[in-house]
DNA sequence: ATGCCATAGTCGTCTTTGATAATT
DNA sequence: AAATTATCTTTGACGACTATGGCA
């Protein structure tokens, strides 16, 4: 055989791999076996083509079954066309194409698949177990009677307000260096000792010493954190943001393992996303302007001659926009300028900016290279220089470390009033009662809320509400709140035990008082608000009003007016009914059914034609009234069965029987029975009943079981 | 930075009541 | 003779949802 033997290939093989290919843009290949019946069928290489491969032939092939199909040219390379030499049945022929870039190439995104999702929920969930189970651990050490006793050094409180509370995060904001990482000493209870002796150690355990300190005081106190946890999404967009505190060095060793070849994308930065994450950090670099802190190790040279080359400074550029935007958008009404939430993060980065680290540099540095990654994973933790957080540390309370607020305390603060507050306690970050800054700091810091949780008692609590002014912004990177609320619920009861108050009002009022959002997109499935341009397709607004105001001149409902309908077959599976001379509250079309003949013909009437289904609302209902058993007799539909949409759906007085040849066993018995018609399945190109067992009056339930 | 729209891809839902031949 | 079982065939349209990119 010659080097490029030809053969050929039916159209429908190659749209198939041409699809795939369009996607991974790489070489494809079929594997053909002889006496394979499929490979014929999809490739059409057999014995007969083997002999046209043997003379160069491209002449057309598989006369009978190719007829009406059309054929392409392909290749096969030399070697493998040797081996498809082989006269022994069973060899394979290996066809490989070589993915040409055309000029209809397309830019086709994969998206994630069910698998992937379900995975990435899965990991969410688990995570999320873990980090629970962490802040249990932590709360637990919090407890600890030594290291009370240690932090007990003189500090005699008695009563608590608020002057003695700033002074003791003070003078734990001044006695305490944050570091990223620190070593572990086998136990958080040692790890917190340990920071205590040092005054240096992580956020996390750092604020475990406020918290374990405040209960020393006799305070009730709770370890609150914010979970970092991965996302509920497969998207490796969250992983690849700019990792700021430095702790989570893990993530970036991934890429060479196992399970990250094995599921592309997933918990890993990409080398593409890796440039990403590194572009972004030079922007966020110059941004600070702050770049002569920079040490010009060798490492480090090509770097800064990169930076040098970006002329255009973010910082100036974003002045300007500032010069030009805002006369034109904000200087009718109000005296005083309206800030922008964009505004705010920029003013909250810049205060970042002046207390940049060298650490953070560093670490940005070593994620540039490939080869610095070793490097990367080996670094010392670097001490956070107390003299720049003092630089940023001005009047107005900022987050002056550069580091998400992750860890943070809760005081609870009885006063005067019978009513307690839990009060905010950063010592991190040398904040009291910033509840309100927590969000955008966060949101700056590219670590959004998203289960903020607090720990006392050995449980737990969400307190996410407390924190978060748009739960709308959050909520979809949360799990399905049943589950959550499922686990939460024994953490709960132990946390309540603790503390001793339910701030459930308080935080049930913040879900209740939400802004309007000013955007239209926010409103779609917004838990509290409802524009009618969003309404699914079986939703309708009953009633509709009052209207709460106004987005875009769009009247915005409320959420609880939307009702969700159902057709009668829907009401029906949920046991209920739709009351007489009630007419429908929507009726919207359905899909078509596609009649192979005559098709034209119906293109005239296809007004017609065009099916609709009534739908009602729950307000049109009553509960199912089905005729009941009598005498022993199950009352039957004209079919001489019984539809079970669901449990609900049983006439009264029967019950519903699903064991194998459970038929025969009531026809000897002499009892009336009728087959269980369960649901449709479609087999054959058109819908067949799904019959599961029987349904017999329930007096004879026990005698047939 | 943000909002808004269009586009494109994936997934879920809705559809909603055999015929025939062979074998037991 | 009656009952049971295997085989045939293997939808497809649309809405919801979600990334993504362009533009203002």
């Amino acid at each position: 055989p010659a080097t490029n033997a030809r053969l050929q290939m039916p159209v429908a093989g190659q749209v198939e791999l041409e699809s795939s290919l369009g996607i991974k843009r790489k070489k494809g290949k079929v594997n053909t076996e002889r006496n394979d019946d499929t490979g014929k069928k999809r490739c059409s290489v057999g014995s007969s083509e083997k002999k046209k491969l043997e003379e160069k032939e491209p002449e057309a092939i598989g006369d009978n079954d190719a007829a009406g199909m059309e054929w392409e040219d392909g290749h096969v390379s030399p070697v493998e066309c040797k081996e498809g030499y082989s006269h022994d049945l069973g060899e394979t022929v290996t066809v490989e194409f070589t993915d040409v870039p055309s000029s209809t190439e397309k830019k086709s995104v994969r998206r994630h698949t069910a698998e992937e999702k379900e995975l990435a929920e899965l990991m969410h969930k688990v995570h999320l177990l873990c980090l629970l189970a962490r802040g249990r651990v932590i709360d637990k050490a919090c407890n600890d009677p030594l290291i009370q006793h240690l932090l007990w050094n003189g500090v005699d409180t008695l009563k608590l307000d608020a002057n003695k509370l700033r002074s003791l995060v003070n003078w734990f904001h001044r006695t305490f260096c944050i570091i990223a990482r620190s070593a572990d000493k086998g136990s958080f209870e040692s790890n917190m000792a340990f920071a205590l002796q040092s005054h240096e150690g992580t956020a996390e355990e750092v604020c475990a010493l406020s918290v374990a300190l405040f209960r020393a005081l006799n305070l009730t106190a709770r370890f609150v954190t914010n979970m970092d946890v991965v996302g509920l999404k497969p998207d490796a967009k969250a992983m690849g943001t700019p990792n700021q505190d430095g702790t989570r060095l893990s993530t970036r060793a991934l890429p060479c393992s196992p399970v990250a070849a094995g599921h592309n994308e997933f918990n890993t930065l990409s080398p593409a996303r890796l440039e990403v994450n590194t572009e972004h950090r030079f922007s966020r670099a110059k941004q600070r302007g702050d770049l002569g802190n920079l040490k010009r190790t060798s490492a480090c040279k090509s770097l800064s001659k990169n930076l040098s080359n970006c002329k255009a400074d973010q910082y100036a550029s974003t002045s300007k926009d500032e010069s030009s935007s805002s006369p034109n958008s904000f200087t009718s009404s109000n005296a005083e300028i309206p800030k922008r939430k964009g505004d705010v993060e920029f003013e909250l980065q810049l205060q970042m900016a002046l207390s940049a680290t060298g650490a953070e540099i560093q670490e940005m540095l070593a994620a540039t290279s490939s080869q610095s990654i070793g490097t990367l994973l080996d670094y010392t933790p670097l001490k956070k220089l107390r003299k720049n957080a003092e630089v940023a540390s001005n009047s107005s309370a900022v987050w002056s470390r550069s580091g998400p607020p992750l860890y943070w305390a809760e005081v609870y603060c009885g006063g005067q009033t019978l009513t307690g507050k839990w009060v905010h306690v950063d010592v991190v970050n040398d904040i009291i009662d910033g509840e309100r800054k927590v969000e955008a700091a966060s949101a700056v810091c590219r670590k959004p809320l998203r289960y903020v949780v607090a720990f006392a008692g050995g449980g737990a609590k969400d307190v996410t509400r407390r924190y978060c002014l748009q739960w709308h912004r959050i909520v979809q990177g949360r799990v399905n709140p049943e589950w959550w609320e499922k686990v939460l619920a024994p953490l709960e009861q132990l946390e309540l035990a603790a503390t001793n108050d339910s701030e459930d009002m308080e935080l049930q009022t913040r879900a209740l008082t939400e802004p309007l959002p000013t955007n239209q997109q926010a409103y779609r499935d917004h838990h509290l608000y409802a524009l009618e341009k969003w309404l699914h397709k079986n939703q309708v607004l009953h009633p509709k009003g009052p209207v709460l105001g106004f987005c875009k001149g769009h009247p915005v409902y409320p959420r609880s007016c939307v009702q969700t309908l159902q057709s009668r077959h829907g009401w029906l599976t949920e046991g209920l009914q739709v009351r007489e001379n009630e007419s429908p509250a929507k009726i919207v079309t359905r899909p078509k059914r596609i009649f192979n003949s005559q098709s034209r013909e119906s293109n005239s009437n296809e007004d017609e034609l065009q099916a609709t289904t009534e739908l009602y609302g729950k307000w049109q209902l009553e509960p199912l009234q089905l005729p009941g058993a009598v005498n022993g007799i199950v009352p039957k539909n004209e079919r001489g069965q019984v539809d079970v949409w669901s449990e609900k759906c049983l006439p009264p007085g029967t019950v519903h029987l699903s064991k194998p040849r459970i038929f025969q066993v009531a026809k000897r018995l002499g009892i009336d029975y009728a087959p269980a018609m369960i649901g449709f399945d479609y087999r054959s190109g058109r819908c067949a009943p799904v019959y599961d067992g029987i349904v017999v009056c329930a007096e004879f339930k026990n005698a047939i079981l």
